[in-house]
DNA sequence: TAGATTGTTAATCGATTAACAATC
DNA sequence: TAGATTGTTAATCGATTAACAATC
């Protein structure tokens, strides 16, 4: 029994598809072609079926793919079906903002503590959280078992902290800090750099 | 005389090169092998030689790249030898979070106009930027002659605020709403959405 | 039934990796 | 010179697209 192994980029667009599915529920339709969800995502027919496809036959021939139940699917298969608690680090502008950021609770997403090394900040509020001071960063990340990190502290604090919650049992970090960050393989990483994503277009936007 | 196109994920990558021969630079190195250089950024030396070598022939056998002169080389290739100014749509906590970063500036991007409906933000300021009426935004951007926006609205305003930014001469879009924006094909667009990260994270952080 | 659309296979396309002659 | 490392070509790998039989 050899379990075929799914592409990361497939993963990364699964989440895609689910949003655009919610989208669609909300606006009451029921059932959707691969065809038209394709149009909706800006991408193409045949690669939704295929990357569905991976994990079993969801639609069916002639209408097309039940809505609800392919949420529900996709939910399952992404492990949303739960709440993750994060733990964030930074309470900077940036840290703070994505605390009290509104999509993540509307999505399973439960930000438990915020940490900070300011002493100025340690102890105020941020909605119902409380600045907790970095040092009790792995204690705390130990306490409540959580898996999934948040970096917003400046660049050159970022690679110490990430080790420091690894340690702490953290599984799966998201970084907004400036730099690469090196990982154990068995840690999953994201990196959010507006900056990096502004030069990219910018190379396209050159013939001025 | 045809002109090889250069594959959009090779762009993708050279401002992650920049970020890190700047670091380097930083660090007092002179030169760097293509091999040390794939180490510190998680890749191969083989795809970093293949990448460059798009553009030209910047490393020297037996030494390998001199960082200030590779550093210029991209910053050219990216079109960075210039200020890039930018409108942001949407001042609420991200966007004035965004309107503050340090690193904008930094990396020559200078926040410009900022706008939004709230009559009670509109005539307030964020560090030496005063809010405008989203009214204005057509007006404001076609005077500045601004080619970037950042859209840091709600979800169901997004396309309509994206559409009035195209027919402003917008070319460029950084995308902060949860939603899958349908745009002209002459109009460059990057996606930032935490959730989605986080949730292609969970599908492989599920094993708990 | 006839039309539509899936799931899947095979063909194509493109990107990554390996290897090595050139050369600093 | 000998060792190191580039730039580039060819081989490999993987992802996307096209096509179509199956079937709702």
């Amino acid at each position: 029994m050899t379990k075929e192994v799914v592409p990361d980029i497939v993963i990364a667009r699964l989440p895609r598809y689910l949003q655009c599915l919610n989208l669609m529920a909300k606006e009451g339709l029921h059932t959707v072609s691969s065809g038209v969800l394709a149009e909706r995502l800006g991408t193409t027919a045949a690669q939704i079926r295929k990357d569905l496809s991976y994990f079993g036959g969801f639609g069916k021939q002639g209408s097309g793919y039940p809505i609800y139940s392919l949420i529900e699917a996709l939910q399952e298969i992404l492990n949303l079906d739960r709440i993750w608690q994060v733990a964030v680090v930074g309470a900077g502008d940036l840290g703070r903002a994505l605390t009290r950021y509104q999509g993540f609770p509307r999505r399973g997403i439960e930000i438990k503590l915020l940490f900070d090394v300011d002493p100025k900040l340690v102890g105020t509020k941020v909605g119902p959280i409380t600045i907790q001071h970095v040092d009790y960063l792995e204690k705390e990340i130990r306490h409540h078992d959580i898996k999934i990190g948040v970096l917003a502290v400046p660049a050159e604090y970022a690679q110490k902290i990430a080790d420091r919650m690894v340690k702490a049992g953290i599984e799966g970090i998201l970084n907004y800090a400036p730099v690469s960050l090196i990982l154990p393989e068995t840690v999953h990483a994201q990196h959010i750099d507006p900056v990096l994503q502004l030069q990219t277009m910018m190379y396209y936007l050159g013939e001025d």
